[in-house]
DNA sequence: TTGACAATTGACCGGTTAGTCAATTATTAT
DNA sequence: ATAATAATTGACTAACCGGTCAATTGTCAA
């Protein structure tokens, strides 16, 4: 439906500069040019408009960055990370204000761990391009740079969205580069081990509750074709309603879930309900 | 009045985990175990509130930063800024949490005036460290290394702050020295210049009025004893009303209110009004 | 042209907000 | 004890919020 982007659309120029709780859906609705009806007649609510928001932003622009990352050699990789991640930025840079206000203001739980879920996806991109880069030599400081890095995205995401600062983005990632390659070569005193890491994974999912969990996976049931995936997802529900089946089993039922796209998600409550690593 | 810091207090505490907007004077109250017209009794508004304490808060934070950097020789220098920041940090934690989140979020541009004005008092803080750390041979890199030490505190209160990761603050604070001196020494391209830092200067204080400015200036002269100063700030507020002096007196006149510690948010907001440097 | 159906509207609901102010209570001076 | 004054209260207002739904408008086949 051609509404349902006109109203993500308009609602995002609005949630750039006011964030979400901020921005009420009357406003929303003015800029549309449509009425407060027809507004519930594309999303259920507003939480749903901005959950719908988050995955189709996020989804596009984390399939930007694996694809470029996945197909660059060695040589020019952290270069064009750089680039390509700021040009991505700088193409939804309405969405990337929206993801940086949200990031540490929001109440909403669910729209948290969402946010954080799609992070940790870019974490995996970022850690497994340093050990492309790199190599086993720096093993231990593999998380310094992972966070050294964010941080320098946060620099440009400060300068140039915010600030308007005039930069140039090839300079920018050339910069970057030097600096990357300077404390990954010369770091000795690692800074975030990997029992720190472990020691701060996940504090939101345990509001995630059981009736939560089964609405989302009811809703992903009715919207799929019949396949393993569908059948792996029934008994799934199942489980949850009345627990029979062993962690092994439980285990491979996700796997299988995790296959498809739509129920990424889904797979990742589940790994996180069941505190499967 | 000892009312007005309980409510500061009580107020800091549900800022720091539901941010201005969701947090209401209701609730606010309820924590003091008052009434909502004895907050009103405190307080001119919600506003005002938020105002004294941003105020409050950051002085303190910049009063103890910049007297260790004073009070410190060059050797150690780096090292004590981290670690008493760090130290600042954690001790004014649900404060810190406040700015992180209302820096990117608050719409109410006054705040948004005013935070950018005390970062600026901890970004030359931080330039004439770096300044008598590593002389003149780094003046190139100066702002890099600016933009990359508050990206490391940055990186302390995403861990230490929001996730909780169990880390050990003086470690932290040499790993980050490190890390600066590494970049210090080796940077070759330079990606924040004099020219960008003045392209990007001062986007808000446009929205700064003549009403508002004399509004806070008459209620200051209210609370001030006679003085060549409080002279000088009635001379500025009558120049505002009604220009009539010439650009060297009315510096000079903002250089001579300058001098008393409760004019100087006044006085910033003067230099900018005229456009000062 | 008619009638069945789908799309759209905006007045309305219950709830929450910041802020006010007449009424009440507490304190102090005489 | 009494009167004067200061401090405190909480019901109240007007505005706004997300969300609903009876009523209206638009569409199209017969």
């Amino acid at each position: 439906m051609m509404k349902k982007q006109l109203i993500m659309d308009k609602a995002l120029e609005l949630f750039a500069d006011q964030g979400f709780e901020s921005t009420s859906v009357q406003q929303i609705t003015e800029k549309c040019g449509i009425s407060k009806g027809a507004f519930y007649l594309s999303f259920k609510s507003k939480d749903e408009l901005i959950s719908a928001m988050i995955d189709h932003f996020m989804e596009d622009i984390i399939k930007e960055i694996d694809r470029v990352v996945k197909n660059t050699n060695n040589e020019e990789l952290l270069y064009i990370f750089y680039y390509e991640t700021f040009q991505s930025f700088q193409k939804h840079s309405d969405f990337t204000k929206v993801l940086i206000k949200e990031q540490t203001h929001t109440i909403n739980k669910e729209f948290l761990l969402k946010i954080s879920y799609y992070n940790s996806l870019i974490e995996e991109t970022i850690l497994s391009m340093i050990e492309r880069i790199y190599g086993d030599k720096i093993k231990e400081i593999k998380y310094d740079l992972l966070y050294c890095i964010k941080s320098f995205i946060s620099i440009y995401s400060e300068l140039k969205l915010f600030y308007s600062a005039p930069l140039d983005l090839q300079f920018l990632a050339e910069s970057f580069v030097e600096k990357t390659n300077l404390l990954a070569k010369h770091t000795t005193i690692p800074l975030i081990s990997e029992e720190v890491i472990q020691a701060m994974k996940h504090p939101l999912n345990e509001d995630v509750t059981i009736e939560k969990l089964l609405e989302i996976i009811e809703q992903t049931i009715d919207e799929m074709k019949e396949s393993i995936e569908k059948e792996s997802l029934v008994l799934l529900k199942e489980e949850l309603i009345e627990p029979a089946l062993s962690p092994a089993i439980i285990k491979g039922l996700i796997e299988n879930v995790r296959n498809k796209p739509e129920c990424k998600w889904i797979s990742y409550l589940l790994q996180n309900y069941y505190s499967f690593s």
